[in-house]
DNA sequence: GCTTGCTCTGAAAAGCGTTCCACACATTAT
DNA sequence: ATAATGTGTGGAACGCTTTTCAGAGCAAGC
């Protein structure tokens, strides 16, 4: 397929001008535009994208990471950022990066040798120092909180969320209180954690390990809490859950062994997932589209002002409690 | 950041060479090809994708459009999608489109400048010309149906899928059956109805146009449908839908308003959503998962034989009946 | 001893568009 | 009338890597 030489050459002008005209510079005689435009159009030439994003140094395109493509969660996000990306002329290249740092860091590896211009990490299992490496090589923004100097992110307060949620508990007279929570150590889990324990030890409730339960991460291992729940001793009256999926997957599994929600066992979720509506689930909220929205926002002013040294900025979204039928 | 001349002045020898290391290129001497990495390594050298790129002419990144990125139907193919792709190396470029044919053809157009090797498209909204014509500046799979004819595609039966449903209704003694679909003129949605026509031809029932809700793409979606049911002459005693979000919600509201499932209402949904499983929704599945993997090795296989003018292949899925509680 | 066929290396072309600089000409301002 | 500003255009450098081709050197085979 023809080249801009080529189309200069036929139009008699020089590249120069045949490359103005393309990115619509002013400074071209009309007529003369109008000529190039139409030997463009008879010779279907489009710009070759790959030269145009080594010349320019840009290439439009930003990188998504995730742990897994088909989760709500996630996909809520995608959807905020996508929305905003596409307002601003973005691609987006969504990565799954299964929670591994090794897939993780091929993505950021995209950064360095100048793939995408940008990137919004929606989960992220690098390490502080990786992250700050990679930093240098253009901006990057998590949608959870982060522990670097150089990395800015947008995220919901999982502290106040899961406060708002045991004060409710508390008030609706629940003093034996279950969590349910993803990854374990993850930054995200550590917040909600605290805010467990410093809401319990404030009525002054020794938690059991037995209401503990990590690493659910599907509907099935919500489903599972309950089998366990069972088992012990003091049963809990209430359950505060970091995600309306396990949380549906509880109160399934509960009304099938015969206990009833909210009387015999309180469940509360802690985000937006069109399931929770479906299923009445009382849920801590925060719009994870807002965030995915907010976090391309930034992302994009890093990108245009170039402040790979800009210094960090967080910015917090705060929950509100929606009170449905489950408590 | 240097570059691969830099490298080669460095290390004394041509680009060439520093190339060859690049690309593991087994002419090169083992004792330069190690001074040539020890450089690289010191430099913090890595390529220019870009340029990489401008050079071979391919990018190592496909194209992946569908109308919402917050969908678990969509979410589910591009999972398979993005397994495939990554055992092969490639990148995704997730494109929302909004079924709006003008951004499906931007998305197109990436196809025509080089940004991407190839394009899955799970769903699309442009004509079949358009379709056609981008063909020709690479592999293109389509999803769903087509009917053009050079672009493959990899499908659902969905034709087999409302049959299945439907001679599983008929056989629970359903005579009064609606139906429930999605966009009112996609290919899948003809296919659909006319399984749906000749079932009920067959056992002699003329249906009422009040059994049919088309443009049904929301929970929300559903929950109206048990309204307007409840206003029919003659009440369908069960729905076959088109997807297990919207049976979902035909569900909810239908216990909302004091219909039973199955008893006064059964509910057949017709995809693989976990949302089905949750909420033991009968349903006719197909593994969408599984598509998105066929997708990506279709295309895959185009885009290393170059077969622009291949002979267009059609992949479909058989569905299996999952009896659940609806029904 | 001569031919073949490897192994290894470098020069140069090819892939393609953007942009800076210089220059020409035309206006407008002083 | 002269300086200053604006419009319009081309040449050439720049961004960077891959790949083809030509050739040198060396070993094995006949």
């Amino acid at each position: 397929m023809a080249n801009i030489r080529e189309i200069a050459k036929l139009a008699g002008v020089s590249v120069s001008t045949v490359s103005r005209v393309l990115n619509n510079h002013p400074y071209v005689n009309e007529k003369k535009r109008a000529e190039i435009l139409k030997i463009i159009e008879e010779q279907n030439y489009v710009q070759n994208s790959n030269a145009v994003h080594l010349s320019t140094g840009k290439t439009m395109v930003i990188g998504v990471t995730l742990p897994l493509v088909n989760n709500q969660y996630y996909s809520s996000i995608i959807e905020g950022i996508a929305a905003e990306a596409a307002r601003h002329h973005y691609k987006l290249m969504v990565c799954q990066t299964n929670n591994n740092p090794e897939q993780e860091r091929s993505v950021l590896h995209l950064l360095k040798n100048k793939k995408i211009d940008g990137l919004i990490m929606c989960s992220r299992s690098s390490s502080c120092e990786t992250l700050n490496e990679y930093a240098g090589y253009g901006p990057i923004i998590t949608c959870e909180a982060n522990d670097t100097t150089s990395v800015s992110s947008v995220h919901i307060d999982h502290y106040q969320t899961f406060l708002i949620g045991m004060e409710y508990l508390i008030k609706k007279e629940h003093r034996r209180i279950g969590y349910c929570i993803g990854r374990k150590n993850s930054f995200n889990s550590q917040h909600r954690k605290r805010a467990y324990y410093e809401k319990l030890r404030s009525i002054d409730v020794t938690p059991s390990p037995e209401w503990a339960f990590e690493e659910c991460l599907t509907i099935q291992d919500g489903k599972n809490v309950v089998g366990k729940l069972l088992q012990t001793e003091e049963r809990p009256t209430a359950m505060i859950v970091s995600c309306n999926h396990i949380a549906a997957g509880i109160i399934k599994e509960a009304s099938r062994l015969g206990l009833s929600v909210p009387e015999d066992l309180a469940v509360i979720g802690c985000d937006d997932q069109p399931i929770g509506e479906l299923l009445e689930i009382t849920t801590v909220s925060s719009s994870s589209t807002l965030m995915g929205k907010y976090a391309f926002e930034m992302l994009h002013e890093r990108i245009w002002t170039q402040q790979l040294d800009g210094k960090k900025e967080e910015k917090e979204l705060s929950p509100v409690l929606v009170e449905r039928l489950t408590t």
